[in-house]
DNA sequence: GCATTTAATTCACTGCTCGAAAAAAGGATT
DNA sequence: AATCCTTTTTTCGAGCAGTGAATTAAATGC
């Protein structure tokens, strides 16, 4: 934007926007350019602050269950490029995740030798619950992940920062860049396929470890109910998760083990049948929203957020689901003295993932910008 | 604090603390005392700097389903002077709540003429659902006290800003004070008495009310399950809060209405008879237990709390809901994963609530302190 | 070519903070 | 009692981020 309106939004005066502009442009951290729709105005044309795109560049992966990606994005936030693919759930008992993740990373640093050398961060959106030092996953949904450190690895290996971070809480923050209208209220994003996740949003972003992104999936729907991935009994994953989803559907006994993997074709086949009618289909979605109704009336008794997406392959099954939990949350005392919470469906989950991951990798190129920064005056104290 | 510790602590220069502590001497906001153990020290003694009880006086009320409390506190944190009386159910039928906090604040002034004027603030402990504004109730566990404009009234009558606080929060704020270990691990309080109540205090505190009060009394534990005061069926208070155990104990139907008011005796009598091996008292503490430790178990996946803290008259009956509230827990993946939270029991509960809210308070006063100041500075500058 | 309009810059100034040096206030030593 | 030592606090000059007012810059309209 102008450096006027810079001035504007950031409260400071124009002549501190005309001070420190100069100087992150003379750092090369920022660059001018003209701003699009100036022609035909009167006065002095406004310039464009934008951020130098070549001043440093970011890779962004996330990890999934079933796929990999890879993008290598530049500092203005634009993908410059970037390398997808499947991933087998076993392909991590031989290969430990930092090696799996190297090889991307490498292609793609090969790939485009120009951005290469101002790669300034990787970050990584994992599922799990981290470990204190936010190093690797404590536990994991995905398959030979848990344990093996991650971060460490590859700030040896390419010498800069890394951080996990929870798929959830991405999700959350990049879906509330969907509803700019929300003000400063919480948003709950809730994840459905092949895991059930969910992340919460503020405006103000606590996102700590202990916060933001949730196990909502293993929050217990029914003491002693369905067997989970997890090993406990009656997770709400278990009844509304794809493979939670097919076993009730063909009346396979909820106690015996889940399926590693289910198809996506065998999971939509199923909200085909339920769609045209089938009764065990029907009813496998009915107690699927019934976990999750059930769990979103739970959450609203301790964080109530405004509005709630529910996104990914189940977002597709959720007029299937949508009486079931909108029964459940009516019957909570928040829901009844707040009123309900809207909910909306987004069927593609990646690319609010990637948003909100993008959100999270710029800023930490801002810190450390501000924080080189700081260096500088730091020491040119010194003689 | 001496001067040479603030600025150890704030992280301020020597110098600073030098120029900026004067001012607030001169403004009267702080004071100059003698630190306690300075003799027989070498060197200078250090002087303490510490807050002008004078400066400003607050008003703190504490209202419960039984009883108020009204307190008078400097600007030090200490008490002035304190009126309690008990409060019958029906007592607000009559009354708008601002009247009857009136006459308490009313007399309380008079009894203490001095520090009148330079009364600042006036916070109310509350229990329930706040509206948007914090201005009422939407909803309480407290008889006519929804919907009725309380802060409103009290600023015009006084003159002084006014804020409804959440009591649940400030549980857990205050409790917090007790465990000054924790680090910046967050902290679970739960009440347990004529309702079921629970804080989450985090170390920044962002204590919105979105969040950190929570209506976890009123999270679902049974669908359909046994009738709430709030009207909803199966809430974890319709098992654990006291009418609920009685109720369990006396084998009265569970969808029976629940008995407006428990006397503090007949409860105690039911935690003796329990103690003593009467089964049906031990097992309705044991639903009790059970309705808690699920209940916690699914805050688990949500907001992972390091230490959790029992109070409220239910705390005395914690050795009979131990087992089940932990077998819970140990069922739950976030626990078996990072580990069990620590519990313990704090009986008295008005003394965590008051110093959370006069923690709160205090922090009002310090604001109206900077606020003065800007304001200040503000109008120096205009001739 | 000149008035008008809007954007950006320059410049003198303020307030906050700091480091280093000096002063203050005691006990310890002789 | 005089002097040294230790620790706290204050003083002083300097730096820096930020500001308002005035000025300059770059366009359009007439």
């Amino acid at each position: 934007m102008s450096r006027t309106r810079l001035a504007v939004v950031t409260g400071l005066s124009n002549a501190s926007i005309t001070a420190i502009g100069s100087e992150l442009i003379a750092q090369g951290v920022l660059a001018e350019g003209n701003i699009a729709d100036s022609a035909g105005a009167r006065g002095r044309p406004a310039v464009e602050l934008s951020f130098n795109r070549r001043a440093r560049h970011a890779a962004i992966i996330e990890i999934d269950v079933t796929r990999v990606r890879c993008s290598l994005v530049d500092y203005a936030g634009t993908l410059v490029d970037r390398i997808e693919s499947p991933m087998a759930p076993e392909v991590l008992a031989d290969t430990p995740p930092a090696m799996f993740l190297f090889e991307r990373i490498d292609q793609l640093l090969r790939r485009n030798p120009a951005e290469a050398p101002s790669l300034q961060h990787i970050a990584v959106s994992v599922q799990g619950i981290l470990d204190r030092s936010g190093d690797s996953l404590k536990w994991s949904p995905i398959a030979h992940m848990s344990g093996q450190s991650i971060v460490e690895p590859i700030r040896q290996r390419y010498g800069v920062a890394s951080t996990l971070v929870k798929r959830g809480g991405l999700l959350a923050d990049g879906a509330r860049l969907l509803y700019p209208d929300l003000g400063d209220q919480p948003l709950a994003a809730v994840f459905v396929g092949s895991t059930v996740a969910m992340g919460l949003s503020f405006p103000d972003r606590l996102a700590g470890p202990d916060f933001g992104a949730t196990e909502f999936g293993h929050m217990n729907h029914i003491p002693g109910g369905a067997l989970c991935r997890c090993g406990q009994k009656g997770c709400i994953e278990a009844y509304a998760a794809d493979y939670g989803v097919l076993r009730t559907a063909y009346a396979v006994p909820e106690h015996s083990p889940p399926a590693p993997k289910v198809p996506p074709a065998a999971y939509d086949e199923l909200v085909h049948l339920a769609q045209t009618g089938r009764r065990t289909s029907m009813h496998a979605f009915n107690l699927a929203g019934r976990a999750i109704g059930f769990g979103l009336s739970r959450l609203m008794t301790i964080a109530a957020p405004a509005h709630i997406v529910i996104t990914g392959p189940g977002a597709s099954a959720f007029a299937l689901m949508r009486s079931e939990i909108e029964t459940a949350l009516r019957d909570s005392l928040v829901c009844r003295i707040n009123g309900q919470p809207t909910i909306t469906v987004h069927h593609d989950e990646r690319e609010p993932i990637f948003q909100g991951l993008l959100a999270s990798v710029l800023g930490v190129l801002d810190t450390s910008v501000s924080a080189l920064h700081n260096a500088d005056a730091a020491l040119s104290g010194v003689p």
